[in-house]
RNA sequence: UGGGCUGUCGCCAAGCGGUAAGGCAACGGACUUUGACUCCGUCACCCGUGAGUUCGAAUCUCGCCAGCCCAG
C-alpha cells in the first residue's frame, strides 16, 4: 500500500448507518485487523425529522436514523466503540437546501451525490482528522485501487454489477480516496447478506433502501412547499410549439422524462420535454422528442485524470441506473466538458450527473448543465 | 323554427345483430441509495333515455332529451 501505514496501524472511522451494507463493512474492517471505530450519522433534524424518523422504523431509509440502534447492536456484536455524530446543520445546508434550489431552478437533483461528496464523505472526513483516524470506511459498492503508472488514485465500479455505486461517488478527491476503505467493492450483495447473517446482525434481511431518504412519502415537491412555505406557481404546459395545452402545478412537481402525473390526456403518450423557469412553463412532447446526443457538464470533478485536453473516447452514465453508454468527451474549460453520445440518449437532464467511465474506472464526472443535439 | 349530424369509462376512441378493443388519465404493485423512465395488475354486468323488432341489439325501428353544424 502506498500509504505505507500496515492495516494493523490503521484507525479506521467506518460510517454505520444501521444497514447491512455498513455494518458488513465494519466487520471486514476489523477482520483485516484494523482498528474500527463505528459512527452513525444523524442528518436530520427540525423540519421534516419527525416524519423521516417514523419512516425509518420501517427499515426503508439509506442514511437514518433508526438505524442508530441497529448500527449501535453491530457495533456491539463486533465489540468496537460506537458514536453518533450529528450532522443534521450540514446535511440541511448541503443536501436539502441545494436540492430544493435545483428544483426551483427548474432542475433535477440528485441528493445523494451530494450527501455523499458534501457530508456522508466531506464531512466525515474532517471529523476523522479530529479523531487521529488514518482511515474512514462506507459500505459502498465500489473500489479504490492505487495506480503506481500514473500515481493516481482510481475509483472504479463495484464487482458486483447490479450494485455498483461509484456513480455516486465520483466526487471524491485523490486526498479522501487515498485514505477510503470501501471492502464492500469487491464482494456481491448475496455474499454481503451472507455475512451479516453469519456474523449475527439483526438487520441481515433488512429490505434495500429506496426514495429519497428525508421526503419519506416520496412526495418531494410537498416537502420543499413545507420547507419554503412557497405556495406552487401555476404554469402553462405548452408543446414544442409553443401551443399551450392546459395548467401545470408549479414547475417543481416535474422532471424531464416524466410521464405520469402530468394530468392531460392525448393520443399518445406525452413527456415532459423541458422546464422552463423564466416563463414558468412546462413544456411537453412525445417519445421520440426526448432524445439528444449531447451535453455540457460543469462542476467537475476528476479522478483517473488530470484533465482531459483531447476528444476521448469514454462511456458516459447520465443518472443513476442508467447503462453507461459511448461517447467521444472533451474539456471544453476549466470547468466545463461536452460529451457527445453515439446515439441519442433519452431524457438527458439538467442538475443529474454525468460520470465518466473507462471500462470499470471512474475517469470523473460533473452536473449536467446543458443538453442539445435534437434528433 | 326547418334541414343535417352526433351522443360508448374522467378524456379520446373502436365496434355496424351475437353477447363492450385500444390509447390517455387514475389507482395498486415490481424495480431503485435521486427525480424520472420501464414492467405487471386493476379500471364500463354496460354503450343519452323510453318503448319496440329479434332466440339474441351498443349495433335495426319509433318517441323523447342533449350537443354540434347549416338555414332563417
Amino acid at each position: 500500500m502506498s500509504t505505507g501505514i500496515s492495516p494493523f496501524q490503521r484507525k479506521v472511522l467506518v460510517a454505520m448507518s444501521g444497514g447491512v451494507d455498513s455494518a458488513v463493512a465494519a466487520l471486514l474492517v476489523k477482520r483485516r485487523g484494523c482498528e474500527a471505530i463505528g459512527a452513525t450519522l444523524r442528518l436530520f433534524s427540525g423540519e421534516g425529522a419527525d416524519e423521516a424518523e417514523e419512516s425509518f422504523r420501517g427499515e426503508k431509509a439509506c442514511c437514518s436514523l433508526e438505524s442508530v440502534e441497529t448500527a449501535r447492536n453491530a457495533a456491539r456484536r463486533l465489540g468496537i466503540p460506537f458514536y453518533v455524530f450529528n450532522f443534521a446543520p450540514d446535511f440541511h445546508r448541503e443536501v436539502i437546501e441545494r436540492f430544493i434550489s435545483a428544483y426551483q431552478r427548474g432542475e433535477t437533483p440528485n441528493p445523494c451525490i451530494d450527501c455523499n461528496r458534501y457530508v456522508k464523505l466531506g464531512k466525515l472526513f474532517r471529523r476523522a482528522e479530529e479523531m487521529e483516524c488514518t482511515h474512514i470506511s462506507t459500505g459502498h459498492y465500489a473500489r479504490v485501487e492505487f495506480s503506481p503508472s500514473t500515481g493516481r488514485w482510481l475509483l472504479k465500479k463495484g464487482l458486483d454489477q447490479d450494485k455498483d455505486q461509484s456513480y455516486v461517488l465520483y466526487n471524491l478527491t485523490q486526498a479522501q480516496l487515498s485514505r477510503l476503505l470501501l471492502p464492500l467493492g469487491e464482494l456481491t450483495k448475496p455474499q454481503v447478506r451472507a455475512l451479516a447473517e453469519e456474523a449475527g446482525f439483526a438487520n441481515a434481511h433488512r429490505p434495500e433502501s429506496q426514495d429519497i431518504c428525508f421526503v419519506p412519502d416520496g412526495n418531494y415537491a410537498g416537502f420543499i412547499q413545507r420547507c419554503t412555505g412557497i405556495p406552487a406557481k401555476p404554469g402553462d404546459f405548452t408543446g414544442t410549439g409553443g401551443q399551450v395545452y392546459g395548467r401545470h402545478k408549479g414547475i417543481i412537481h416535474y422532471t424531464v422524462g416524466q410521464r405520469k402525473g402530468l394530468g392531460l390526456s392525448f393520443p399518445q403518450p406525452m413527456y415532459v420535454c423541458a422546464i422552463d423557469p423564466e416563463k414558468n412553463q412546462v413544456v411537453l412532447g412525445e417519445h421520440r422528442e426526448l432524445f439528444m446526443d449531447r451535453l455540457i457538464a460543469r462542476d467537475l470533478n476528476l479522478i483517473a485524470v488530470e484533465s482531459i485536453p483531447k476528444p476521448r473516447e469514454l462511456s458516459a452514465k447520465i443518472r443513476y441506473r442508467h447503462r453507461e453508454q459511448p461517447a467521444m468527451v472533451v474539456q471544453t474549460g476549466p470547468d466545463e466538458l461536452e460529451v457527445r453520445f453515439h446515439e441519442p440518449q433519452r431524457a438527458i437532464t439538467k442538475g443529474q450527473a454525468v460520470v465518466l467511465y473507462d471500462g470499470d474506472i471512474v475517469v470523473g464526472g460533473g452536473v449536467i448543465a446543458e443538453s442539445g443535439g435534437l434528433k
